[in-house]
DNA sequence: CCCACGCAACTACCTGTGTTAACTCGATGC
DNA sequence: GCATCGAGTTAACACAGGTAGTTGCGTGGG
């Protein structure tokens, strides 16, 4: 009785397929039992942590409105920010053998997202190899923008840092539908900037007014607009 | 009439095994499908790329000794490290979804590696659960060390991200059998260092040069030895 | 044999970023 | 209506690390 009226697309398990389906699309049966998954609809206030980092039992969640981040801490209790997640991104992903989360996730705003057992998500990647290949697709994806980001950090400046920050937030949010014609309401505070790029949050202030000053940025507010890196003229003829 | 004789732990697919076994064991038969894998053991000199960026058609390949890294480039001629891959280490893992190099692999040094047809191991991945599962084991861990790198550059000054390196490479080749007592024959140049650490091969060489004076390393040649961040009091008095 | 070359080692100088410490402005609460 | 707090902003100063050179050693090739 349930079948196919449980294709409502407004379900929030409708937006997990949706993810899984970025890359390659599932057969119908895949679709049908992720929406039969055993889901759970919670709203989280800002700064509540998802995951700790070393902990064994959490779930696969799916963020549905709100922005999360993973980070780091080092012993003298200095953070560093590994990655920002959006609405639609999928946390916590991973295999049934590496039980131990690795670094901890919380939220940076208020969120809304699904929560999954996560046994009932590894018991249909055991039977399902194209759900298996999309969370795979997740853990893969993870793994470059990760590297990116350490190209980044590595060997940009700061000005080089904010602007690659800013950046990949506006296409990702953009994909989210989040944005304006590249125009987004940041997330993150100043500080919390400075523990995604490595800077001090004083520096990261000071590079913020001079992106402003040089007219690549604008800013009212939390609202940031992005002027420079469209795409150079070239490929901008290619599209218009 | 190949069978169970070609459980010959010699043969280069037989480390292949070892290591997808490495966190679960696989059923019998996904063991033979894996040795019955069409492989080719070639040997490549230092400094040739592997993969890269953008290219398609890779295929997967086990590093059976020496060294490699991955590494991305900035439109400046930049070079940035965000890998290194020791022997034992598999490369070109990737879902059938995602067809391009997100970053190019280089040889470090002279090495020996197996290489299997992409197709080929994605047809195993896709029928059989316990394979799958475990190259999803290796973009987790990738992902993982990934953010543990991003840890280092963006909060640690040049001695911790020298120390972190060095730690992590022993650590790795003890792994692969490759140290005598946390001493091992460095397989990358202050150069490299320096693009590993996000640091100028000039102020690698001070930072090894003051780990030497402070005790931390000893240095003979490439031969390096670790002396401090042994595990700290505590843990060495429960494994005495 | 000598030359070229890659790599490590070292120096002097310069600059980007961290540090510290103000001050402003709005929001929140009592 | 005042105290409090978090976020953003600015300034002065210090230092880690970059830049640009030179030296010297070892190795491999002609």
């Amino acid at each position: 009785m349930i079948g196919d009226l449980m294709m409502d697309s407004n379900a929030p398990l409708a937006r997990l397929v949706r993810r899984l389906e970025r890359y390659a699309p599932l057969p119908a049966a895949d679709r049908q039992a992720i929406l039969a998954l055993p889901a759970q609809v919670e709203r989280i206030g800002r700064g509540r942590r998802l995951i700790d980092e070393g902990q064994q039992d959490h779930a696969v969640m799916q963020l549905l409105s709100g922005y999360a981040c993973r980070y780091g801490l080092l012993s003298d209790g200095q953070r560093q920010i590994t990655g920002v997640f959006v609405a639609g991104d999928v946390l916590g992903v991973r295999s049934g053998d590496l039980p131990i989360a690795a670094q901890t996730v919380s939220t940076l705003s208020d969120v809304e997202l699904v929560k999954i057992p996560h046994t009932a998500i590894a018991a249909l990647a055991e039977s399902r190899a194209a759900i298996a290949r999309a969370l795979w697709n997740e853990s893969i994806l993870d793994a470059n923008m990760a590297c990116d980001w350490i190209v980044s950090l590595g060997r940009r400046d700061a000005r080089g840092r904010v602007l690659a920050l800013l950046q990949e937030l506006t296409a990702r949010c953009r994909d989210a539908g989040l944005t304006i014609r590249d125009s987004l309401i940041l997330p993150l505070t100043q500080e919390e900037i400075g523990d995604a790029t490595g800077l001090t949050s004083v520096h990261v202030n000071r590079t913020l007014m001079a992106l402003q000053a040089e007219g690549l940025i604008d800013r009212v507010g939390r609202r940031v607009t992005l002027l420079a890196n469209r795409p150079p003229a070239a490929a901008r003829m290619l599209s218009a």
